[in-house]
DNA sequence: TTTATTCATCGTAATATTGCAATGAAACAA
DNA sequence: TTGTTTCATTGCAATATTACGATGAATAAA
């Protein structure tokens, strides 16, 4: 099927799945990554600093656009890219509350 | 291709994709959910609780053992499954470092 | 206008994921 | 032994993802 049945779930758990899978890939990672260190950044920087295809790289730019997590901005024939601070806070909110649930003091098994 | 390329990346950004491709899927995170509160589980309780198809659920668990996440203890007929705590926190130290990196003070976009 | 540059989109091939019916394997109960 | 229960595995169909060549659209430069 290849078809998440997201009708059975509660909206905080498709919502922590969705940011998940964007996560779920490494040049999107890498991309996050190099936004963050650099503040400002364009596509073509992307291409030479990740190493994948142009199309690529805009596929996976798509993505994170799609959530939120980074906004674009045409500048002449370029286009320049950088996270968007109070969508990541916000995601952040979201996936720290899920990874930061009480442990149990024993262990069953 | 379907296949990521996973040999242009560090070690590290693979590593943050491969736990969140784990949570990329809300079945998986709802069980998670579930062990948190339940401290101790079995897979039969999970299909009633989840609604898929214990095939499904096995699958998912399998991902989620795979990872390391969890463990499970055949006890008689059935397998009581439960968080693993010391890895859990280890997953989180590396996922809350990516999640937490220093946003600019100003965007440019 | 013509050409170059930059990035998005389309189309497509290869592979991965999701879900479940059918079936196995292991432990227990009668 | 013969069921019964519980969970894992297999096999398969439907869909999603990844990657990239080819092409398109928009702007800038000559």
């Amino acid at each position: 099927m290849g078809l998440a049945k997201t009708e059975i779930f509660t909206e905080q758990q498709n919502e922590i799945a969705l940011i998940a899978k964007v996560f779920g890939h490494p040049a999107r990672v890498a991309i996050l990554q190099h936004l963050f260190k650099q503040d400002s950044c364009v596509c073509g920087d992307l291409v030479n600093v990740i190493g994948l295809a142009q199309p690529t790289i805009s596929q996976h730019l798509k993505e994170l656009k799609l959530l939120g997590l980074i906004k674009g901005n045409v500048e002449g024939t370029s286009v320049c890219y950088c996270i968007d601070t109070e969508a990541w806070t916000d995601m952040k909110g979201i996936m720290i509350k899920f990874l930061d649930q009480d442990l149990p003091d024993t262990e069953c098994c």
